[in-house]
DNA sequence: GTCTATATGGCGATAGAC
DNA sequence: GTCTATCGCCATATAGAC
């Protein structure tokens, strides 16, 4: 039945997203994936005819959302500043949540960096809809900063920390994961307040 | 002869080094690392008795050296500025030139983070060293700012885009290569700029 | 120390019963 | 659609000749 299979599939889906970001490709096992998602390992080739096919069709969904994403936040709010809120604390929300995923997509696209060409399309992302504005409203605001980057500044600043948990945790904070959590949560604010300060200095 | 053995081991050591840091430990293959060094793949087990051995010789040597790097570019210069030039500079350059770097010790580290305890020691990482000095300096020019803030936000801005480099080359640059170096290069000085932007907000 | 040949185990994938 | 059993390959690792 078409329910019952959207159920299984659903659940190999979700199982096969969590272990190829914690492990990668390579380091993914089709067992583990089958006993997460609590059914038979025979039953992932069933579905999914291989595991590269399995693993691009969650890679793809992941960009996609990625890239959706992205795009709602660079267009929504009017200002600047309200854009730069928004982004630094969803963003940060999301990624705590899912601390592996930086990791996860710098790798896959690194050792294969073909791949961000297909689903480039599909997911729809045209840098001109939110880099085209951006690039406006700094003009408009006489802020007399490359727009390129700005963002990857602002952009750097909320993903390295997640990506770079490990080290940060241990050399930072000793070991202490509240400490570390905390330290995140108040980079939301100490973000923005760190890049309207250094926008001043570049007001015409 | 101990002659030949250090010319042996070395040339598996570099081998082993760039197989590991482009594949990750998962996707790296012995047979690979032999190809490479120009020997066999059973001599591999003869120097280092397994893939994880030889693995972990390799990744100690690593996070050493950077930890290495990382404590002088702290320590030399007297001004906060001249730290902030020097570091920007030199792992710009160093970066660049081992671009899957950042990548693969984020990855072996978060997929094994106990690993980096017993590193950790030897390779007299002692944040205190780097830490309290940058604390002091800032205190002293009467920076209100807080050091960690200020040191990951700057650590970011180098290091996120050379670990982002596959997106950050197709989204903004188009895949052009050229520019996203050009790019790199010129944020040498544009970090720099944007950062004492951002602290002249706060002085008090 | 370095090679060839081979053992051993694990993993992706398939066959076939139900 | 789901399971058990099994194939076939590939990667790590070892044995043994030179």
């Amino acid at each position: 039945m078409t329910e019952k299979e959207k159920l299984t599939e659903d659940k190999i889906a979700e199982a096969a997203r969590e272990v190829f970001i914690e492990k990668g490709m390579a380091g993914a096992r089709m067992q583990e994936i089958a006993d997460r998602a609590g059914i038979n390992k025979s039953l992932l080739h069933y579905y999914f005819r291989s595991k590269e096919k399995l693993f691009n069709f969650i890679f793809s969904k992941i960009i996609d959302r990625v890239g959706i994403m992205f795009q709602n936040i660079m267009q929504e709010g009017v200002s600047i500043e309200d854009k730069l809120k928004g982004f630094v604390s969803t963003y940060i929300d999301v990624l705590m949540k899912n601390p592996f995923l930086p990791n996860f997509i710098f790798n896959e696209l690194t050792r294969n960096p073909e791949a961000i060409f297909d689903h480039y399309k599909n997911a729809n992302i045209e840098p001109s809809k939110f880099f085209k504005p951006l690039e406006n409203q700094l003009a408009a605001e006489k802020y007399n900063i490359n727009p390129q980057d700005f963002m990857i500044n602002v952009i750097s600043m909320v993903i390295f920390p997640i990506a770079a948990k490990p080290i940060i945790k241990q050399i930072v904070f000793e070991g202490d994961e509240k400490a570390y959590k905390a330290f995140m949560q108040l980079r939301k604010e100490s973000i923005v307040k760190f890049v309207l300060s250094a926008l001043e200095g570049y007001k015409e």
